[in-house]
DNA sequence: GTAGGGTTAG
């Protein structure tokens, strides 16, 4: 570690006049039969270390005129060049006896581009200073470059002390590769600060102020500077376009976005792989998926960047199996995806259940030395988990090497969706033991292990804890949790009151929760009240109405049921179609209900019947309280019979071999019918069956679930 | 011989 006072600044600046000037190389060499211009020539074209070797040999050997220049720029090659040895150039570097300020830099810079530590070219700039010569403005953004990669900042601002002493602050590459120091070790403030300092500034300093901003996580104050450049007459290249498209990414405005698409059109800013591949993902962040598609199209130049914003967007976007679709088309073109496309595709396949395709990824991230850091690792326990391999998620979870909150969050939010609430809390008190902070999401996580399994006392617990302990502002979403969680318990005030007293207005997920707790206890006066709320907010949608009638029905009110479902037909709300997907050789197969489309719809249907009619022999009796419909209840026995979950079971059942799990993941929650028709097939067919909610997973085996019936 | 760029997580 460098130490301020261990670089004797004071000394060198002062006596800097007097400093003993290092004594010249010799120049006089006897032996100049080596022509200069062709060793300079030789190097030039030099392409590896062993050809450099015969050069330097040569040059030792015949002792040309400028021995000193002709070892500077042998230096050079030892220490930049991509063929080059650093351990060579150390030594070469120690054999010159007399190293002026350039050989110093070049010195400083080579071991400032690529060592994992600072100590190096430290090591030399003090050397440096101790010989006499003061930095320079080619010395400090070497030295800063290399703070900046290392997020070295204390070391920085010691450099930072020497640019105010020498004068070197205002030089505006020095003053921009400082700010981008200060901008990757977070503090933006102090960017701004030197922005304004001095009116030496370029359009790198404005670019390296707007990127600052937008990777702080402050995207509209990238917008203002940028407006304000703009102001100060100067026109953004291609540099300064990518960085104010990405801080229109994370603002998801589509306006913005046209302006600044016009902005390129109308300064010529040249379209470069770059520019093209930041506007695709600006239009993919803002919502114009269609658009982002042309461009990508029309690109004459895509990278792999390229396609991984077009497969992270449609992700971001939702669209699952598109993005998996532009990654089979981008490994039908031979291109091999790096990890963070493989981050991408592991994502789709949590959201699809797509458990095979994940598997593969994880066995190609092995297979092929993909960086196998936090994000492709926390990928991993996501999918697991959202894919229902909970113990596989665990698995990948203890062999990571280095957890970060979004490992532990992943991986509690993992327990809680599979109704493992101890396990949940646990590893909830194992982070906080090796000092990693929870933030808002695992929160989220931890609220929600409490409500699957009814610890009421926890979560209130937790819930205080959030803002008292750990100064995080409670959201909507954790709102819900405790309306969920309270609503669950059966304590209906203390939900309503609870949502009484929240500083935020209350939205239709947290009625919704409350309704849906009104279902599970029975209570119809209150849902009704409910009801109502919820419809205000969102009249066109079915939740508040698909609710309000099944409560009517559970206590066999069917004119009221009647009556909502005229008033859904008046006001032409559409119920969402329940919608079950199943993987079956990595391919997903989607079903809706009562769908026929499927081309082996005439077998599952058959599939379908064998499986009531055995069922019925075990015992099994239709619970039809929950179908919307008035009706015979035979007929009401025929509409459960054709909801998604059970298309696709019967599906899984035909097409794999005996007492091979099923996994299935659908759009909306299990009636309860659907689950307890399911609990008997585990037993009956001896099947283990996943099944994922919108909520939650439902492991069913030998005719119980893991969930207790309580969901 | 120096500086600023796009894509990734719960």
């Amino acid at each position: 570690m460098l130490r301020s006072s261990s670089i004797q600044m004071e000394r060198v600046i002062t006596s800097s006049s007097s400093a003993s000037i290092p004594p010249i190389a010799d120049l006089s060499s006897p032996n100049h039969h080596h022509h200069l211009p062709l060793v300079l020539h030789r190097l030039e074209s030099c392409k590896s270390m062993q050809e450099l070797k015969q050069i330097h040999a040569s040059v030792i050997k015949s002792r040309p005129l400028q021995t000193q220049l002709v070892f500077s720029k042998i230096l050079s090659f030892c220490a930049l060049s991509p063929f080059g040895d650093l351990h060579y150039a150390r030594s070469l570097f120690r054999s010159i006896q007399t190293p002026n300020q350039h050989i110093y830099n070049t010195i400083i810079r080579g071991f400032s581009n690529s060592s994992k530590i600072l100590e190096e070219s430290l090591f030399f700039y003090r050397e440096m200073l101790d010989y006499g010569f003061l930095p320079d403005n080619f010395t400090l953004p070497f030295l800063l470059k290399a703070c900046a990669r290392l997020r070295a900042i204390r070391e920085g601002k010691a450099i930072h002390v020497h640019a105010v002493k020498t004068g070197l602050e205002s030089d505006v590459y020095v003053k921009n590769t400082l700010m981008r120091l200060y901008a990757v070790c977070g503090e933006i403030d102090a960017v701004q600060r030197l922005f304004d300092k001095t009116p030496q500034r370029d359009l790198v300093s404005w670019t390296t102020l707007i990127s600052g901003y937008a990777k702080m996580g402050f995207p509209k104050e990238a917008i203002r500077v940028f407006l304000e450049m703009g102001d100060a007459n100067l026109i953004a290249d291609e540099v300064t376009i990518v960085v104010v498209l990405s801080a229109c990414s994370k603002l998801g405005d589509l306006d913005l976005g046209w302006r600044i698409h016009r902005y390129i059109d109308e300064n010529k800013v040249r379209l470069d792989v770059f520019v093209g591949n930041a506007l695709v993902d600006m239009y993919l962040k803002c919502g114009d998926v269609e658009f982002a598609y042309k461009l990508f199209e029309e690109m004459p130049e895509r990278n792999i960047v390229s396609w991984n914003s077009i497969i992270s967007g449609l992700v971001q976007q939702g669209e699952f199996k598109e993005a998996l679709v532009m990654f089979r088309r981008m490994q039908a073109k031979g291109l091999e995806p790096d990890d963070v496309t493989l981050v991408g595709v592991l994502n789709s396949c949590a959201n699809l259940g797509a458990l095979e395709l994940g598997k593969w990824v994880h066995l190609y991230v092995g297979r092929n030395r993909i960086k196998a850091d936090g994000f492709i690792g926390n990928a991993l326990v996501d999918m697991y988990a959202k894919c229902g391999s909970i113990d596989q998620a665990l698995e990948v979870f203890s062999s990571m090497q280095c957890k970060d909150v979004y490992s532990y969050t992943a991986m509690i939010v993992g327990f809680a969706m599979h109704g493992k609430g101890e396990r949940a809390l646990s590893l909830f008190s194992e982070m906080s033991r090796v000092g990693i902070k929870p933030d808002e999401v695992t929160f989220v996580g931890v609220l929600s292990a409490c409500s699957h399994v009814g610890l009421v006392d926890e979560g209130r617990r937790h819930f205080e804890d959030m803002s008292r302990l750990y100064h995080l502002h409670p959201q909507i979403e954790h709102y819900g949790c405790m309306v969920d969680l309270l609503g669950r318990a059966g304590l209906l005030e203390e939900a309503e009151e609870f949502i009484r007293s929240m500083p935020i207005r209350p939205d239709a997920f947290i009625w919704g929760a409350l309704l849906g707790a009104c279902r599970i206890h029975g209570k119809v006066k209150l849902g009704e009240r409910i009801a109502n709320h919820l419809l205000e907010l969102e009249p066109e949608r079915d939740g508040a109405y698909v609710l309000m009638s099944n409560i009517y029905a559970s206590a066999s009110r069917w004119r009221d049921v009647l009556k909502v479902r005229k008033e859904m037909k008046m006001r032409k709300v559409k119920k969402t179609p329940g919608c079950s997907m199943i993987e079956l050789d990595g391919v997903v197969h989607e079903f809706r209900m009562g769908d026929k489309s499927h081309p082996r719809a005439r077998e599952i249907y058959m599939m379908l019947d064998e499986v009531i009619q055995r069922l019925k022999n075990e015992g099994y009796v239709a619970q039809t309280t929950n179908v919307l419909l008035d009706v015979a209840e035979e007929e009401k026995e025929h509409a459960l019979c054709r909801h998604s979950e059970r298309l696709a079971i019967a599906f899984g059942l035909i097409s794999t071999s005996p007492q091979t799990p099923l996994r299935v993941v659908k759009n909306l929650r299990v009636c309860n019918d659907c689950h307890t028709v399911t609990k008997f097939i585990s037993k009956v067919y001896e099947r283990e069956i996943v099944v994922r909610d919108r909520n939650r997973f439902h492991h069913f085996r030998g005719g119980l679930c893991s969930c207790n019936d309580f969901w």
